[in-house]
DNA sequence: CAATCTGTAACGGTTACAATGACAGTAAGC
DNA sequence: GCTTACTGTCATTGTAACCGTTACAGATTG
């Protein structure tokens, strides 16, 4: 799995944690600690999503365009990583006479399919509200002092 | 992930299909499609923990020494695959004063070791008598001519 | 001793991933 | 209308993971 989807968490429980402000992708690109243009990427897809407004030109950035209470992360993992758990890698021949040899990538796919959708069912139990309500209970020791950096 | 975990089931599906019958290195990196030398390496593993007895010399080779109905596909995972789910590269900064940009990394492993053994208790349905019962129920057109060709 | 296996390490090619640079398009402020 | 500051997107480069392959030491049989 590539790391879209931790981008896309991060990002949305940052915009979540300071709402009326438009963020630019400089802003969150230093919080998670990548290039502006990943995260414009990644941004891109939630945007589409409906999860994000944008504003291009000055004053311009990326602001929550949904309640973090009512997106869960599985829908988050549906959008960026969904079909990436099963290895490119295949097993076996189709072509091969043997039985095991010819079906077990196609027994492989089903497996990695519904563990997926497990993985997806408990993904399904966290939203990016609960994301950051565990984060700050963790210990905010400058909960007034507000910084991106 | 890596595919180790997808050829540990398929080799040990292979030799549950072929009782008493001492398979080389060879013939099971035929049957699932890849270098003797990566079967070697992965049967190391299912050796160490029991569940293949395996012969050097002439006539050698490996051979099931489990039951195929105890053994789970969970087992064979953690075997191979366990902790490869988060991906490596890291989200935020832990020493940053931010407190999302430091403890999302945190969060994350600990949403993903979570999400893994979501899929391992699914995993934990299955064994590798059960996947060769699902593959001999697909059809078995020769189930006279055993071939491992 | 010769033949046939496993066990293991090392090397090289390929592919997936992440970082970066570049630039067109758009909006705000003067 | 011009400059500035953004997004949106693509192309390129660096880098790490993965897989195939070779090589060889050790074990076992005959
Ligand atoms: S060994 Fe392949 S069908 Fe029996
Ligand atoms: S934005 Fe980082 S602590 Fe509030």
């Amino acid at each position: 799995m590539n790391s879209e989807f931790t981008i896309a968490v991060h990002s949305l429980v940052l915009l979540a944690h300071l709402p009326d402000h438009m963020a630019t992708s400089e802003e969150i690109a230093a919080n998670v600690s990548t290039h502006s243009a990943r995260i414009r990427k990644v941004m891109g897809f939630l945007r589409k999503a409906g999860y994000v407004s944008t504003k291009e030109g000055i004053g311009g950035g990326f602001i929550l365009s949904c309640k973090p209470e009512e997106v869960t992360l599985g829908e988050i993992y549906r959008l960026t990583c969904q079909g990436t758990l099963k290895p490119s890698w295949c097993s076996g021949d189709e072509s091969k006479p043997c039985m095991i040899s010819s079906k077990m990538d196609r027994l492989m796919g089903k497996v990695f399919c519904d563990a997926e959708k497990q993985m997806e069912n408990y993904f399904e139990g966290h939203t990016i509200g609960s994301m950051l309500e565990q984060i700050r209970a963790f210990e905010c020791p400058q909960s007034n002092t507000e910084s991106l950096s």
